[in-house]
DNA sequence: TCATTAAATACATACTAATGGTATGTATAG
DNA sequence: CTATACATACCATTAGTATGTATTTAATGA
């Protein structure tokens, strides 16, 4: 086969089988022979040209993925004047947090930190890149300069947060038994956050209920 | 060569060789034929005598590093006639923590979180085995038992403090700039966990001090 | 505007080096 | 004599590369 009028749709090929792939075998159970053999007449020189390597697919894989989320979550944010508490109550709200609890429903990665080693390692990197660059940081600080947060360590607040968050509260990576022990998590998680000044709102538990029902949902 | 006298002399060699390479280049980044060119004049042969895969060699090398070290804070802890807050105090003080680390810093594990992705893992899953199994919720219930401890979710507040100790307070994946800001840490930590019921006590700083030290320390 | 050509691109095919693991041989301890 | 502690030789799979080829696109010229 020759040249292909519209190579994009090859590279969106590749990264949505990507995606499943790595999110249910893990980065080293899933070899790039596995993911041509989704890609029906396709071959590995495809894939090959247009990445450079396995882990230029997986990054670009989770990327794209996480893309539109972050930039919803973005635009939530910068709209309307609130004050940093409101924006960081609203970071923790079901609209902010469910779309990327779909995401992750969808790709239903492996209950096996082991297995699920190289996204958990990019969860907890991703934390505190959360944290620095990101949202929380910047939105605890903008609280402290509006006179609405009282915090007196925000960056440590902000990567104690996001780490309980991402790789506690939210199961992606260990099974949890119950709805009620998912609630106990997020009242546990908002009672510490308050003890460092970060009153991450009442819809915390709405929010994580939403969560446990998207991620349990029937179908799964 | 035939058959040797002492075969766990070999077995040490061998989880000794694994472990150094391991922590410095990870799971994905240690071939069985590097951990063999250290084992001067032995070959594969030999490794795959003693142990039947590269996972069982990581579990191994790791789980003999870390026998004594759990060994010793369970000593600590079933010694004397203490209450639950006493003992929980105990597990947060340099004399409990300090060896772990030592151990830590010997081995220097690549502060990079995808290197490093099974480690990670490893002590993800840990800090949950450490607060169902192991030592942390069982002296908490002790402490609610006794009423030197009031805690309303032990669970969960275990597996939090416990997640935040070891994958955050303790800078072992990732770079942390100073002894400030480590600090600040363990302090927001420690307010935390006030929070949920649990006092780790004043010395929480004076270990957490004593462990910036030990991994910092000239020769490195 | 349109045919011609040159160059860049999008793949397919065939191959390589390294890796985890196995099968088997052999010398020594018990 | 038998089980063990290795060494040697080998295999299948893997990430990655080198190269070949068809087609699209861009440049050119009338």
């Amino acid at each position: 086969m020759g040249r292909n009028k519209y190579p994009e749709e090859t590279v969106a090929k590749i990264l949505d089988a990507a995606l499943e792939l790595f999110c249910a075998q893990g980065y080293e159970g899933t070899s790039i022979q596995d993911i041509v053999d989704r890609l029906d007449g396709m071959t590995k020189g495809a894939v090959y040209h247009h990445f450079k390597s396995k882990e230029e697919i997986f990054n670009a894989a989770f990327d794209r993925a996480m893309a539109p989320i972050v930039e919803r979550r973005r635009a939530t944010l910068g709209a309307g004047n609130m004050t940093g508490a409101q924006k960081l109550k609203r970071l923790y709200a079901p609209e902010s947090v469910v779309p990327q609890i779909e995401l992750w429903a969808r790709m239903h990665p492996a209950a096996d930190p082991v297995k699920s080693s190289r996204l958990l390692a990019m969860q907890y990197q991703g934390s505190f890149d959360e944290s620095a660059d990101g949202c929380l940081l910047p939105v605890i600080e903008e609280g402290i300069a509006d006179g609405s947060i009282a915090c007196k360590c925000p960056r440590e607040a902000a990567e104690a947060v996001s780490l309980l968050a991402n790789l506690w509260l939210l199961p992606l990576f260990r099974p949890l038994e119950t709805k009620d022990r998912m609630l106990a998590r997020a009242q546990c998680l908002a009672q510490m956050a308050a003890a460092v000044g970060l009153d991450l709102g009442n819809e915390v538990l709405q929010t994580t209920a939403q969560i446990w029902d998207v991620w349990n949902r029937a179908g799964w």
